[in-house]
DNA sequence: TTGAAAGCGCTAACAC
DNA sequence: GTGTTAGCGCTTTCAA
């Protein structure tokens, strides 16, 4: 049993010297013998370890790191909300290629809220993060920076023009335009657009390719089918509700998946009221869980999030390795979608 | 400009003395400064708040975790696996919780591995984590203790009998009973049972509460219906689809969201398949997203797991607090259960 | 191959 | 109110 466990010891972990006493060899000898590099006899070998499982030893990272050169293998990420499944797919990616490089994950919630954004990443880069993966939520560029110091950035799911840092998006406004344009040859006219407002990049780019695909089938885009204010399930509910009560809707297409979870609900209960209106199909992008199961006609615009994820830790673990010099160019990566008619 | 950014400068981040210099006092007083106790002219407050401004300075929080009583504002979360968006809410409950007493998230995936978890135990433990807040996925107890040390433990979601830890879980046997016994005086009475095997807690307590309900009734259980080979939405996908080939079956209970939304679609595909078999309905165990879309018959046993997430967080800064003794009785709170029809 | 000393950044304890 | 000293646990020199 380790010395730890033992009633009445009084609480001090042990440390190297602990350790090395009890072997009766030097500090430094069991620091060579627990990173397996320097040059140790076996039988050093033998002696640390046998003190180091009985006092129940563990290494004290915070104070390793403390030296220069060392890294602390922490990183930071800080997403907007880890309800949504989407972003718990992206942590689950970055999780998995930090894995590779022995990396711990440090996680923050932003909750959309830039200052608490700009405080996490201040108080990440203070616990000494060898970098950070942000989906930034809209906060000033010059603030972002002052907080980050020289701490490595990748962006994931969301770019920011103003920051300098390696960025992984996918192609969004691509994958909406096929999606409306798929739309519109199915004979679908008055398109509604919901969507959270131009501040949010993803938002504003799958915007884009809906004006896109309209302008290509020679249709303007009407103000009136376009709500800008979906913030979450609840917000979106709504705006599906007074888009119903006041304009004439062929299709509806939902911006982000907290879109699309909201709008479904309540259009198909509307479309249970009033049963002899035409059915209103619905074209969101990102997937959901039992997307399957929906019994509304449903078309999504689909990426891999865990994919996204992963090049997102990848590019930071390449920013951080030897091989990249801190000033190399940055990166954006592209992902690509699919487009998938999930029930029709 | 901070002077870390400056060109040119070499990578050393300013440091308390750095900052004494350049304010022209101790390092001391910019110590004191910066954690606000100790009596400081206002004179001196405001050269070291410009001199901090002025080179960028952060505090290592490394470094001042390594002095003796200093706490490292870190608690270690192992959880199974994120995707589950049960988890992600009980994260959710337990930043929330935190995010109080100003502590941050180290985040560890388990997926269900009990090596796995035992190793980021330990790897926490190296990391000055003050406490771990754990969904324990069937790890011997000896061995966890072993990694665990003196670190304060508080279980989630799961108890695990061999463990002396604080336990926050719900009360899912009496939930299922009643939800099962909702079944039965609907006058179904061949009903199946999909769950995880007995080393899980949580589904061995939905068994329990299976077994009582069709006890009470006066029925025994039928080993043909019973399949606790779910552990995933595709094992739970095999285990329906093996019970709809082989038994005649009038309901299915689903222990968790996992069983339910691997369950649903294979179980609607069959229905569709068997036009002229009565509805099958299924009774599941903890909520999903877009539940309410389904349109098969659907009775949830639903619980907050944000609430439990929070309520362990509690727990863990209550003990990691003055207050608390480290030997006081540990707690467990059994939080209760919502039953719900989703759909009939 | 092993050990001794020095220092990473910070703050408690003790001067003044 | 402010400064000096020492040491938290570890590892990089450098010496043996």
């Amino acid at each position: 049993m380790p010395m730890a466990e033992m009633a009445g010891t009084p609480h001090r972990r042990p440390t190297v010297y602990d350790v090395a006493t009890d072997a009766g060899v030097s500090a430094m000898s069991v620091s060579r013998v627990l990173n397996g590099n320097g040059n140790v006899s076996s039988q050093m070998r033998r002696r640390v370890m046998r003190s180091v499982a009985k006092l129940g030893y563990r290494r004290n990272e915070n104070a390793r790191s403390l030296r220069p050169g060392q890294r602390s293998g922490l990183v930071g990420v800080i997403i907007t909300n880890i309800e949504n499944p989407y972003y718990a797919q992206v942590l689950l990616g970055i999780e998995d290629a930090l894995d590779a490089s022995d990396r711990r994950i440090v996680v923050g919630l932003s909750h959309g809220d830039p200052d608490r954004e700009t405080r996490l990443i201040a108080d990440f880069a203070g616990r000494q993060v060898e970098g950070l993966v942000l989906v930034p939520c809209g906060a000033d560029a010059a603030e972002t920076s002052r907080a980050l110091g020289d701490l490595p950035l990748v962006l994931a799911s969301r770019a920011h023009p103003g920051l300098d840092a390696d960025t992984v998006v996918i192609d969004d406004r691509e994958g909406s335009q096929r999606g409306v344009a798929a739309l519109l040859e199915e004979g679908y006219r008055r398109i509604a657009f919901l969507g959270n407002d131009e501040q949010v990049s993803t938002s504003q780019r799958r915007f884009e390719g809906y004006q896109q695909a309209l302008g290509a089938a020679g249709i303007a885009v009407e103000t009136g089918l376009v709500r800008r204010t979906c913030r979450d399930q609840q917000s979106s509910a709504e705006a599906i509700r007074g888009l119903l009560a006041t304009e004439t809707v062929d299709a509806v297409f939902c911006a982000n998946n907290q879109v699309t979870t909201g709008v479904l609900p309540e259009l198909v209960a509307w479309q249970r009221r009033h049963p002899n209106r035409a059915l209103i199909p619905v074209l969101g992008v990102d997937g959901f869980r039992m997307s399957s199961l929906v019994e509304h006609p449903l078309m999504l615009v689909e990426h891999d999030a865990r994919a996204l994820g992963r090049s997102a830790a990848e590019l930071l673990t390449n920013r951080l390795g030897p091989k990249v010099a801190e000033s190399a160019p940055r990166v954006t990566l592209t992902l690509p979608t699919v487009l998938r008619q999930e029930h029709s």
